[in-house]
RNA sequence: CGGGAUGUAGCGUAGCCCGGUAUCGCGCCUGGUUUGGGACCAGGAGGUCGCAGGUUCGAAUCCUGCCAUCCCGACCA
């Protein structure tokens, strides 16, 4: 009875909100639009950190870490990026605190305190960053230079909402240097494969490939890719960008190098980053009404086993029975926890872990022991069995892999199925308004027929999908001319 | 930032219209009985009624301002 979650067809905004604060991923703080992380998120956060740090690495790169706080004057160098972070930054103005005079106990910011010249709190480092490789950059001997940092970031959004936009998240951000334009090309898609790598392996989120239209374009980038998700509810989401930035940065901060015919060349950048966004895109397309379902790969608790015991004599042959396997469960590398906690009865503890989306459940009682057997509950089908206790570690591992498995199937055939192409104006509003999902439609290229499809529709163009088939058509809303099929949704 | 709603113990709530020292359930603590899908009995602790002003002899209740959260927009990863 204490942690009743709203269904997702009662609410799902509640839904999703009941499964970030109930399942303890995370809590709303003191701070206008920022959240707590909490212990069981952050162990999510850290192993999908930890993965993609080192599938950063297998491709090359290294970790660096850059200032908070971005002089003005760096900020606002390049001038489309400046421009199109300008109105969401905290900016620092002040150094220093005094006693209130006329109110004592309290403080005042102290105007004697003021900055020469104001900090930006980063909503992301390309300027601070670009500032500083241009002292790092002198010759083709130098380049490329492949840099990731892990950090947080400001980004002073109207609306916030757990996870998925936050006033304070924390990401990483790939910053690279490159002689040419063609290697910068080549990162960025690489980089963008890597994330399609983690996201489909790891957190069972099928996604798709695409490249931006310019007007979904990163200020200041030449061309932002990106993998586009859907959630249950036939919203998309963006997981995760990577930009091509041509030679803007380089040319704003002035960063050229000698090439081997002693000649000076702007260096080519590359910037791509993912965020703890990434969990609520995990969140909603995985979860159900009884809770969270954990991919196992990034789960922060793989298996969770609950005794049940009649008498306090029983409680040490269960937990000797246990130790056994959870000795076996380490040695494969799978994390688990005994809950012989006493406060709780297995009842209450079973609702408990599927709250929290642990993938596997092991119940074991004085009745299993004698039949040396467990019971199994796996998490994403809320199937049970009954299965030997021996060689059950090992069957464990198989059943972590099969549950991955299933899971992403199940999210890629929804996703498959709620794409869907439209060929008139009527169709696309009829798909948008009682379907939701993608809408794969034809578009005439420019900005104008985009803004007003997003006027019209609240549905913007996620992407051009990497894949796309060239097809000739006309355009859903002008019919003009167009030469392939776009993906629109409405999104987060 | 515009429109709507909400804010009372850790959580969920009653009381507010009609002003008089806050109700109930869950959870928590102690002891006991229990334990195969959210246990039960007994006793107990826990509250600046979101915050700040104002009206009043007296404010959870009336008035003003602010803050936070949720929903819908605009903006965004």
């Amino acid at each position: 009875m204490s942690k009743e979650i709203t269904t997702r067809a009662a609410d799902y905004s509640q839904w999703y909100n009941d499964l970030v604060i109930k399942g303890e991923l995370a809590d709303y703080s003191a701070v206008r639009g920022c959240m707590v992380i909490k212990p069981y998120g952050y162990a999510l956060w850290e192993n999908m950190r930890d993965q993609l740090d080192k599938m950063f690495k297998a491709t090359g790169h290294v970790n660096a870490y850059f200032p908070l706080f971005v002089p003005k004057s760096l900020f606002e160098a390049e001038e489309k990026n400046a421009e199109g972070f300008a109105k969401e930054c905290a900016v620092v103005t002040h150094y220093r605190l005094k006693a209130d005079p006329n109110n004592k106990g309290k403080l005042i910011v102290d105007p004697e305190a003021k900055l020469e010249e104001e900090l930006v709190i980063r909503p992301t480092s390309e300027a601070i960053i670009w500032n500083t490789y241009k002292g790092w950059i002198q010759s083709y001997r130098d380049l490329p230079i492949l840099v990731n940092q892990w950090a947080n970031v400001v980004r002073w959004e109207m609306r916030t909402r757990l996870f998925l936009r936050t006033a304070e998240f924390l990401w990483q951000e790939g910053h690279t240097a490159h002689a040419t334009k063609e290697e910068a090309i080549v990162e960025t898609k690489k980089m963008l494969d890597v994330y399609s790598d983690f996201v489909e392996h790891y957190m069972a989120v099928p996604v798709i490939k695409g490249v931006k239209t310019p007007n979904e374009r990163f200020a200041g980038a030449e061309d932002t890719y990106c993998i586009e998700a859907l959630m249950q509810d036939g919203k998309a989401l963006q997981a995760g960008t990577s930009h091509f930035l041509g030679q803007n940065f380089a040319k704003a901060f002035d960063v050229q190098y000698l090439n081997k015919e002693n000649k000076k060349e702007y260096v080519w950048a590359t910037s791509w980053g993912v965020s703890t966004r990434l969990i609520g895109a995990l969140i909603m397309a995985h979860s159900d009404d009884q809770g969270l379902i954990m991919p196992p790969r990034i789960a922060p608790l793989q298996v969770v086993i609950v005794p049940i015991y009649k008498g306090e004599e029983s409680k040490p042959v269960i937990d000797a029975k246990v130790s056994l396997l959870i000795n076996d469960l380490k040695s494969l590398g799978i994390s688990v926890k005994y809950d012989d906690s006493d406060h709780a009865r297995p009842g209450w503890k079973f609702a408990e872990y599927e709250l929290k989306g642990v993938p596997v459940r092991v119940a074991m009682g004085m009745r299993d022991i004698e039949n040396n057997v467990v019971e199994l509950a796996r998490r994403d089908t809320k199937e049970k069995k009954t299965v030997s206790f021996d060689g059950l570690a090992s069957y464990i591992k198989d059943l972590l892999e099969e549950i991955q498995i299933n899971i992403y199937n199940k999210a890629l055939a929804f996703r498959n199925e709620n794409i869907r192409e439209a060929n008139t104006w009527d169709e696309f509003l009829e798909i948008l308004d009682t379907k939701a999902g993608f809408v794969s439609a034809h578009w005439d290229g420019t900005a104008e027929t985009e803004d007003k499809i997003k006027e019209q529709t609240k549905a913007t163009i996620r992407c051009i999908p990497l894949d796309n088939k060239i097809e000739s058509g006309s355009c859903i809303l002008t019919g003009k001319p167009s030469a392939q099929r776009v993906l629109f949704a409405k999104a987060y």
